[in-house]
DNA sequence: TTGTAAGCGTTATCAT
DNA sequence: ATGATAACGCTTACAA
């Protein structure tokens, strides 16, 4: 087909209104050109920065990107909507992926650890902050820590959890308490209740994430109990709020675009056919005044 | 079909683990039983409660949600991947609407005026909502008053200027002085630092949205200049964060999660081919100690 | 009730 | 290079 010809069909293509139809070439070519990302819910700050991260190396690299939430939603990955998954979402089992990983989905995890030749991994470094988080209060002279920890069966929080128990089991004189929390805010607010009912002194308390903390911080607002003095108090995540808190909330700080970017890398390899290794993301701890020295 | 045969078909679709095709049953059905909704970033807090909102509806009324950013995602609507849109993203110009409108695509717009039968509003009630901040702002006896806009072309700024030009209008006693933002943090920096440079004595300042009013609010960290007491802040919007400001930062408040039911119900609607009046969000002031009175 | 066939709008294949 | 045709996997309409 000569130029010239080709352009005139374009014109008249355009003049007719034509547009393709999506379903008819997903259909024949058994692909859609389009990544899913899953998310719990909606809400939670993480997710910003996360999804353009992903974005970005999803257009770059010639792939839609949609975001779905729910369990009715689901359903697109095995009927061939989308042709991979990024999962960041509890409402799948490891048994569901793992069925349709079996079938020949591509899927990458980032909730959890799962070993299948077609899901990757590409996992927050928990312990690694956890310890970070940990040490911090020690080092800052704390003898009493509270660790405020997520919902059960949390991957994230069971991490976290495990680092904190390894760091605890070393340093004896510390005494460390566990407080079940849901990384909510309400979570947040029920330990610093128990934390103000058993106060007896200066104590340290991390939240194993930032969630939990601000609700832990606000529900301590007009007690006379204050944060960096009375309390000391440490998250995870350094959503955007925790830079507008005043004194500044320690917490520990990763990047989540390069979070999404990497997740999206790696969806991307592996529908093409590459090999690729699990990958892990890293860690920094930021310091704050919510963490006062003893 | 007796019930009999029919468990028996299932359980040996079930057992050669049998997934309909999304594709193929959207080609013959002529609807993919998805909606989807533009958001021009991920970024930005006022998105999760809206999101939900919209989920809840779309699945009990049996459709999917999907939540698209970027112009690359545009071609979904056309090209029939989804059956309608609800519309919260500036990268749409209101040509390719009124283009795809013509060509029987539905779409609820949240973000502009636009008038067509297969388009319908479902809009924030921004001019009341200026009109209330303004007039707070008057009664706490301010008379020196700043109020930073949005970005250029945008619908909800331009808006709400008007509504305040309004105020403005029957309150001569004070000075009005427009500064030119974004609605972003870096804009209310930016006034910030121009409020300070005239400073002769207590200033009230309106950020149209929340975002800059944080800004605003950050920028004067450390200036000894006191929010409440020498400038007087009030934002638009009600985001999380203020929530968690010391003092509380006056805002215009309105139920994102009703916003994102209520167009997700008007855009069923209208696929089922009911007629519909465009709707309004109502808002309500919030007051605050970030003004004080004079 | 059951089975058969046509068709949705593309892309890919095969002759011409 | 061009044009005709089959096939993707489903729904539906109609025939048996």
């Amino acid at each position: 087909m000569t130029d010239e010809t080709r352009s005139k069909i374009l014109a008249v293509a355009k003049e007719l209104n034509y547009v393709p139809n999506a379903a008819a070439r997903t259909l024949k070519k058994r692909e859609s050109g389009i990544l899913g990302v899953f998310l719990t819910d909606f809400k939670g700050d993480v997710y910003g920065d996360l999804l353009d991260g992903m974005k970005e190396v999803c257009n770059g690299r010639g792939y839609d990107l949609i975001v779905c939430s729910g369990k009715r939603a689901h359903r697109m990955l095995p009927e061939r909507m989308i042709d991979g998954a990024v999962i960041l979402d509890q409402t799948f089992k490891n048994e569901e992926l793992l069925k349709y990983a079996d079938r020949n989905h591509k899927i990458v995890v980032l909730d959890r650890e799962l070993d299948h030749p077609n899901i990757n991994q590409v996992l927050l470094d928990n312990k690694a902050g956890a310890a970070l988080a940990a040490e911090y209060l020690l080092e800052q002279g704390h003898r009493k820590i509270y660790v405020v920890s997520g919902p059960e069966g949390s991957f994230d929080s069971t991490q976290r959890m495990k680092a904190v128990k390894m760091v605890a089991d070393r340093a004896r004189e510390a005494e460390w308490i566990e407080i079940a929390g849901d990384f909510k805010k309400s979570g947040g607010e029920r330990a610093a209740e128990q934390v103000i009912r058993e106060y007896s002194g200066p104590a340290a308390v991390f939240c194993l994430n930032d969630e939990m903390a601000i609700g832990f911080w606000n529900r301590l607002e007009g007690t006379g109990y204050r944060i960096g003095e009375h309390i000391h108090l440490i998250g995870f995540d350094n959503i955007e709020l925790t830079n507008y808190m005043q004194p500044r909330l320690a917490t520990i700080n990763y990047s989540k675009r390069k979070w999404g970017a990497l997740a999206a890398e790696q969806l991307i390899k592996i529908l093409a056919g590459e090999q690729v290794e699990h990958e892990r993301i890293y860690v920094t701890l930021i310091k704050g005044e919510s963490v006062g020295k003893i």
